[in-house]
DNA sequence: TGTACATCAGTGAACGCGCGTTCACTGATGTAC
DNA sequence: TGTACATCAGTGAACGCGCGTTCACTGATGTAC
């Protein structure tokens, strides 16, 4: 039953695209190797001759993800555009085909360092992508916007699953869309930062 | 070896903390029935005595820490104090005693509808008292950034969990304090979205 | 170009372990009188 | 209050299933001549 080379490492990398689709539906311990090779028609046995382990897939199934996911926003040049397309009901009914982060969440803190590196980068350049897209005046303020308005974005996509009401769930990407999505102008931010840069002297 | 009534209550109690703490630090999966009860210093076949599955422990387990993160919540009357404390390095260094959502994320939305009933309730607790602690204009401006404060706030802490260079982590819970810790007195908030309240027009 | 042999991607059965759950049993607690 | 019995929280062994991994095998591909 041998195949062609060709054949095998495209196999290879089907398997890489299943199980990243999978995780992300269904969490890295929702998911076994058997259904992932099921997923490409192949029988389990065969995982073994192109991965060390189930994890070694983990951590290729998430970079592509996380690369997947840096190169949509490297292909928009306005972030409010990215934003409304993040920020969706479209992307939050995708699990499977959408943020890897916001799918699999706190998951990945508790995967292995090949994972979290690869999270690390990922992080990295969105955050520079973000703030490259940001028009406000000094670079602190564009790289704090950037880094809240990333924030924003996973933690609202993730409520917005996590909600069994679909109308708040509508609303919480909307609301989303409405302050994430505009701060890419907010050039206001440095200004209005400064009368109130220290903390801790809220109101009552 | 049976127990007094109230031994028996306290016992339960203490299953629900323990897996409250166990679930939040490795997750649904990666915490068995034996380990929660070895941490309570029980062995695992009472277990049953007290829990139809280990899902209905999850459930009140998930309750127990949300009730226990609202509560958090309702004790400060300013939100700058409550997001410094979210956004700590304390906070983030605690998984198991600190916020559900941020640590168990996406596999909330992945559990029966027990649990993410909960995390509705909560959503809607933390909206509620996050909006009555912004000075903004008007209603929908508030609510809006109550919203957005919520996802910033768990969407930072998921981040800089995640990452595994100590210094991107400081700085992400720093900018998520002054971005997110701010906007109770951003009362500028309103009249700054009009003007570009319709997406879609943004920069390039 | 053709032939003989080695390689190896994929198959399917099997292994071993962990984990959720069950069960017979224990003995202290709770209750009926 | 005291006694006899029922209850039931907790114990520890066992079950059964799923899942990650291994392995002998197959047969088409790749290679050496």
């Amino acid at each position: 039953m041998r195949v062609t080379r060709e054949k095998a490492a495209e196999n290879r990398e089907r398997i890489v695209l299943a199980a990243s689709r999978l995780f992300r539906d269904k969490g890295f311990d929702g998911v076994g190797v058997d259904a992932i090779m099921d997923a490409v028609g192949l029988t389990h046995g065969g995982f073994y001759r192109h991965f060390g382990s189930k994890e070694a897939l983990a951590e290729e199934a998430v970079a592509q993800g996380l690369a997947a996911g840096a190169e949509r926003l490297a292909g928009l040049s306005a972030l409010d555009r990215f934003v409304a397309g993040y920020l969706s009901p479209a992307h939050r009914d995708d699990r499977s085909g959408g943020c890897v982060v916001a799918a699999l969440g706190g998951d990945i803190a508790r995967q292995g360092p090949g994972v979290r590196h690869s999270l690390t980068g990922y992080v990295r350049g969105q955050l520079d992508r973000i703030a490259g897209r940001i028009t406000g005046r000094g670079e602190k303020a564009r790289r704090e916007q950037a880094i809240a308005t990333l924030a924003g974005l996973v933690g609202a996509l993730m409520l917005a699953r996590a909600v069994d009401d679909p109308e708040l769930s509508d609303e919480i990407l909307e609301a989303g869309r409405n302050v994430f999505g505009r701060e890419q102008v907010s050039d206001d931010e440095g200004q209005r930062s400064e009368p109130l840069s220290r903390l801790g002297e809220g109101q009552g």
